[in-house]
DNA sequence: CAAATATATACGCATATACGGATATATGCA
DNA sequence: TGCATATATCCGTATATGCGTATATATTTG
């Protein structure tokens, strides 16, 4: 049980960062290589690199290397559901 | 948009910690007190007091202040339900 | 009012994490 | 082989956060 908890600890945490939130929201209109992410985000390759791998460990997104070129995609697309979910919820609070 | 994702980011932090997961296991089983929580979760009265205004301040749980007792409770369902549906879907990677 | 009880807050410390900048690694190409 | 491109990693720093401990605040009761 404690272990479960931990778990999903862990897995909200990823999600709990705001540019990875904009690089869900990039990749979730389709598969996209690093620098198409690092374009539609406005932060550093590094950073998109780090935040990208981190999602992909969490097992959210997909990692695919064609030559030098890395690719990512969504994995789990329920995650990304729930994200809209929250996403509008919160955005009609908002206006 | 960007305002958004930061109050996203906000809302999945919140959930992020084991200690407030157990909290919310515990709460949404019918209003607790503060006192009865610390029982449940095997941490300090303060650490517990500090988890539960978290929980408060970002619409999770309500707070009723009867004499010197405050009793939690859950104010957001939708909450309860998508962290049991996380549950269920990580502990089925468990086992 | 004094004491007891329930809850919240202040403070300090240890740890985690996000980021910038530089660099390493890998692949493709002339 | 040498160079350019794409991605990942290293390092240092600033900031956030969780927790223990002690204390403050509020309410009830004698």
């Amino acid at each position: 049980m404690e272990k479960v908890f931990s778990k999903v600890a862990a897995y909200f945490n990823v999600l709990s960062d705001p540019v990875r939130l904009r690089i869900m929201y990039a990749v979730c209109a389709g598969e996209k290589s690093v620098s198409e992410v690092v374009e539609m985000c406005g932060t550093s390759q590094a950073n998109v690199s780090r935040h990208l791998l981190a999602l992909h460990k969490a097992g959210i997104l997909l990692r695919r290397k064609e030559g030098v070129t890395v690719y990512y995609s969504i994995a789990d697309n329920a995650t990304v559901e729930m994200c809209q979910t929250v996403c509008a919820k919160i955005a009609e609070g908002i206006h």
